[in-house]
DNA sequence: TTATTTCCTGACCATTTGGTCAAGTTAACG
DNA sequence: CGTTAACTTGACCAAATGGTCAGGAAATAA
């Protein structure tokens, strides 16, 4: 019997195995070519497994893509649970836009796969992002609407900074080829994404005036 | 013989209105579905014509694609142009950043466009990025440079700003289904893009640090 | 009107690709 | 060891899709 990859079916040790090579092969994909643009063949071959074999674990392209998709979710939401509502807000928010910019350079495959997604009208979790990612995000304007009554922030709204902060970190992996183009190499040195990091920084905190 | 669209041959009545038709309707379907994820057949039923007519205009997928992404492409960067060396730093800033927040709001089918071409890898238009790209933002960057080292500006790196600018504004179009998902109706609402412009302005020239 | 060029279409083709299946191989377990 | 269940594969199929072509319809020019 076929073992419908996402069951709790009492995985084998050769399941574990190779749903997890097929994962991590397709998310490179998926990123580089999205979901009509890659072919079974291409994931099967990165996994080094044959394409029947592949199937065998996940019925249908789409499963494979949604297993990947739901995964990446996960681990891209992982830094905004950790906005502290007793620390002090903007470390805080110092904080959290550091380490989505990390993400982005550490893994910006992930955070294309999640564009890509978006892009195309969030066809395959549209229910997660107004699930889970809604409540989340909910919770966390909360903490800084309160944050800004509390005069501890300037005077803004809550969802558009989250947006802002997504936005800007999310563009060093999303956008990185036209970077890339624009800057040169420059991409690559290794102090590049500290330069980016001190930029957001400034903006975000004291903004573009000048003071003297 | 087929009319090479792009070529400078006399273009013919007909010829001009089917080419402007084709354009058009590719411009919606490849921001939707992407260059591997569109079918000419698509194309060809937005633009009411026949998959083999539309084909006598442009011989190949490939060759819409290009032409609706340079068109694109232009239209895209026409803004940044008009940032004014002589004007003053802050509001020329602001006008900017408004312009492109408006661009995302009116024609945010452009900007997926693009977010989706750099996406994957800018396979088709990296010389136009390498060139008149670069060259113009190269131009812009430096007069960034110079407002800042005569004090008009707080301490930031040029490049990165008009990368933050781009990514916030564009943000706006791309990620509209993730927006709305969070945000439930709220995205349709007229005063959506105006808080939006708010809060962004607020932030890029003030930050968050409250004033008293 | 007539000749010629441009425009348009149905039918067709080759290739790609998601997915199936019967049969063989390997691992697990008693 | 033997039996059973899990795993693997080559061969195959149907549908989708990019693109061609010969010939007909419509403009346009003479």
């Amino acid at each position: 019997m076929s073992p419908r990859a996402g069951q709790t079916k009492k995985r084998t040790r050769i399941q574990a195995i190779n749903e997890e090579k097929i994962v991590e092969a397709a998310l490179e994909i998926f990123a580089t070519f999205g979901f009509r643009g890659t072919t079974i063949d291409q994931i099967a071959q990165k996994a080094e497994m044959s394409k029947p074999n592949l199937l065998y674990y996940f019925r249908r392209k789409e499963d494979i893509y949604i297993s990947v998709l739901r995964r990446t979710l996960e681990e891209w939401l992982t830094p905004l649970t950790a906005l502290n509502p007793k620390g002090d807000p903007l470390e805080e928010i110092s904080k959290y836009t550091a380490l989505k910019l990390e993400m982005s350079r550490k893994n910006p495959t992930a955070s294309r796969l999640f564009a890509n997604e978006i892009l195309h009208g969030a066809p395959m979790i549209e229910d997660v992002l107004k699930g889970s990612l809604k409540q989340l995000v909910d919770e966390k304007a909360a903490v800084i609407g309160n944050w800004v009554k509390e005069g501890k922030l300037a005077q803004v709204d809550p969802y558009h900074l989250i947006f802002m902060i997504w936005a800007t970190t999310q563009h060093y992996a999303d956008f990185k080829v036209q970077m890339h183009a624009i800057l040169g190499k420059t991409v690559d040195a290794p102090d590049y994404y500290e330069q980016a990091g001190t930029t957001i920084n400034a903006i975000f905190l004291e903004g573009l005036k000048p003071r003297s």
